[in-house]
DNA sequence: ACCCAGGCGGGCG
DNA sequence: CGCCCGCATGGG
């Protein structure tokens, strides 16, 4: 299939989900990108032409390969209009360069668990070691699957991660943040249900997540925008909080209070996309450091 | 050696 | 509400 402003490669390895679990390679003009689901383990292959990517998805389980197609048109929401998007967001000098150079990146859709864990791994953490813990935890709680006779694993189910013993879920290196690990995955696995989630608005959404332990405010906004795809969340970690105090405040300090208010003023219901291209232009060129 | 990483919970004033 | 602290681990 035709799309228009879709970058593949942006937009699984940006620092969202697919980034902790999914194997990316770049082969000549090609982008490769491959995953494990449910369905068996899907490819995404992608070539670009100006603005345009040819996207081409397979499934090793051939009869799931319809399946396998509509779980990238949503996991990437390619059927979402980009240049309306960039409309809205592009309201200066520094977003609209952001825009420019990142052209292509879209806000992925991933699952509610699955975003749950890699972002409780996340904290205070970087995403070399974040892919790391996830695939250890991976291997040794995940379901096996076996496409092609190739073994992968799947994210383990809060079921797995709940019975699990705390050291061998430590062993997988997630240090201090085994305990969370642990809890969170009881409580999903018991008395929370993560798909109620979808129903409620933003901010109800995120005071059920709140109350999570081991989920703070910007791990609930990291859950709400690449989970449940709620763009107006705008998750503030120590890079978009460094890059817009340097960009919009003159390199002044601002409160995690101010900057969501500032945020919610200036991009509103998008804010979830401008922040993704703040984020990651703003590692890019070490923006504030 | 030191510093940092897509922070959070707990305790304090 | 804001501030401060400890927290495990690996890479620059």
């Amino acid at each position: 299939m035709e799309v228009k402003d879709f970058d593949l490669g942006l937009s699984a390895m940006s620092g969202q989900p697919l980034a902790f679990y999914s194997d990316y390679r770049r082969s000549g003009a090609t982008e490769i990108l491959t995953y494990p689901t449910q369905l068996g383990r899907i490819t995404v292959s992608a070539s670009k032409r100006g603005c345009v990517s040819s996207v081409r998805s397979s499934c090793s389980e051939s009869h799931y390969k319809a399946a396998a197609e509509r779980e990238v048109v949503e996991r990437f929401a390619l059927d979402e209009d980009l240049s309306d998007v960039y409309a809205r967001i592009d309201t200066d000098p520094f977003m609209s360069q952001a825009i420019s150079e990142l052209s292509g990146l879209r806000v992925t859709k991933n699952d509610p668990w699955e975003t749950v864990l890699c972002f409780v791994i996340s904290q205070f953490n970087n995403i070399k070691r974040i892919r790391g813990i996830v695939g250890n935890l991976s291997k040794a709680f995940g379901e096996e699957i076996r496409p092609d006779g190739e073994t992968m694993h799947l994210i383990p189910t809060p079921a797995a991660l709940a019975s699990a013993d705390l050291s061998a879920i430590r062993r997988c290196g997630t240090g201090f943040r085994d305990r969370y690990i642990k809890r969170v995955a009881e409580e999903c696995s018991t008395r929370v249900d993560l798909g109620e989630l979808y129903d409620l608005d933003y901010a109800e959404a995120k005071e059920r997540l709140l109350a999570l332990h081991g989920i703070g405010d910007k791990v609930a906004d990291c859950i709400l925008l690449f989970g449940y795809r709620k763009l107006e969340a705008f998750p503030i970690d120590t890079w978009v909080k460094r890059v817009v105090e340097t960009k919009y405040f003159k390199g002044r300090k601002r409160s995690i209070r101010q900057i969501h208010s500032f945020a919610e003023r200036r991009w509103g219901d998008l804010s979830g996309y401008a922040n993704q291209y703040i984020f990651y232009q703003g590692r890019l060129n070490k923006i504030g450091t």
